[in-house]
DNA sequence: CAGTGGTCTAGACCACAGA
DNA sequence: CTGTGGTCTAGACCACTGA
């Protein structure tokens, strides 16, 4: 037995076309706010496109729209000849491209950082090509400690083309380092992720405090911003006991 | 000095509105070509919207909706005002969602199979979560070895509902489980993965042939199909000296 | 200022699923 | 058959960029 629903009309009260906030993106996220609230449930049917449309005086594209982004998210299925209707598993949290100060803050772990070292170096080979550098040109590099709850999580060593930066470090100790980097007007569109494992280094078994034989898990990093512009190239040591990395890949 | 650019005409003769593909996707795939054969070079400009929809005959909407997918993947950027343009480092692969089977393949080794077990097992609590059964209830459970160029590359323990298999020896042996479950009207569109890294077993120091003191890289993974029902869970580990996990991540 | 992409409208015809 | 989403058209107005 089908499941019949249709959005109360309150929840679509105050679409406002004078926001500078798109409709369809308005109309999307009062649909996302009722999923997640649970009142339209799993399975469940909304009403059609066009219905919608004429019920809140909005155009046919425009609601296609909302619902597109939607169905892009992992929230809703499209049917051809049948509807559209909620998915089984919503997709939980928009897991994204995020670094890891954000990631513990988001899972309620208290996080901070020790910077270890703020310098200009010489680029190795694997670094410039990375950075798309002429091969030992100089670049900003960045190593930092990061703790949760008081206990080291990971090594982080980041390096960046010389016109970002320098970063204090109160900055350092206080932010995601793709949080000082939108604070700068860039923002970090495609990262290219090499995840992989190693025994730990001497340096490593000290400094995250590891357990006799523990390994690392280790990332090799690169991100891009909005242009393809490649804005920083990093290698992180984490903690595995204490650290995993997650993700929610969605085919499109 | 900005670097202009039109698409050669020649390059989209040949648009079929009989074919069953959309038209927004025939001139994706040629706007996609002409990037990866160079021809568009990053930095470069593409033509505006109306203008290329006019000398193709097709409406802005149809041309905006072909670019939209390019810009979706990583290859182009929109600029208010600007233009469009080619990334500077286009996104090399479409990552995406595969297999490790698939993945191999992708990048020329030659895979191959065996199946260590397929039987039906009670499921523990955190698999029947996963795959949203009732806590004890059977499913199907594989285990594979996975080799790349004869040398043992991964262990796969993956569990299905029920309703999906059994797969045959021949298929196991032969394909990456994410095409037998797509050759029986399967497709995966979201899957969770958590990646860590650990000390080895005996039994995969064993079976993956790996150095002393070596640990595994591991991931737990479940995957969902079009309508979000879970259709597999597994936990697999690889032997971290032979493979590493790539994820490209695009923010939307 | 002219040119670009960003948004929105009001239709149209089609393919497909289910009654 | 009806109702659904999938595609496509031909316009419109706006916001923003760069000359």
């Amino acid at each position: 037995m089908e499941v019949e629903a249709i959005l109360p009309v309150e929840l679509f009260v105050g679409l406002d076309r004078s926001s500078p906030v798109p409709l369809y993106h308005q109309v999307a996220g009062r649909i996302e706010r009722t999923i997640r609230q649970d009142v339209l449930r799993p399975g469940m049917r909304i009403e059609n496109e066009i219905g919608m449309g004429r019920r809140l005086g909005l155009s046919r594209p425009t609601v296609r729209k909302a619902i597109e982004q939607l169905v892009d998210k992992g929230l809703l299925v499209r049917l051809r000849g049948v509807g559209t209707q909620v998915v089984e598993a919503p997709v939980k949290r928009d897991a994204g491209i995020s670094s890891l100060y954000e990631d513990l803050i988001a899972s309620g772990q208290r996080p901070s950082t020790t910077l270890i070292d703020q310098s200009v170096i010489e680029t190795d080979e694997s670094t410039s090509l990375a950075l798309n550098l002429d091969p030992g040109s100089p670049a900003r590099r960045l190593i930092r400690v990061r703790f949760a709850n008081g206990l080291p999580l990971a090594i982080l060593t980041n390096v960046l083309p010389l016109d970002i930066g320098p970063f204090t470090d109160h900055e350092l100790a206080n932010h995601g380092l793709y949080q000082l980097l939108r604070a700068r007007g860039i923002t970090v569109r495609v990262t290219d992720q090499l995840v992989g494992a190693r025994a730990a280094t001497d340096d490593e078994h000290r400094t995250l405090q590891l357990p006799d034989d523990s390994p690392v898990l280790t990332m090799l990093r690169t991100a891009y911003d909005g242009m393809g512009r490649a804005v920083e190239h990093g290698h992180h040591s984490y903690a595995p006991d204490r650290y995993a990395l997650r993700y929610t890949l969605v085919e499109k």
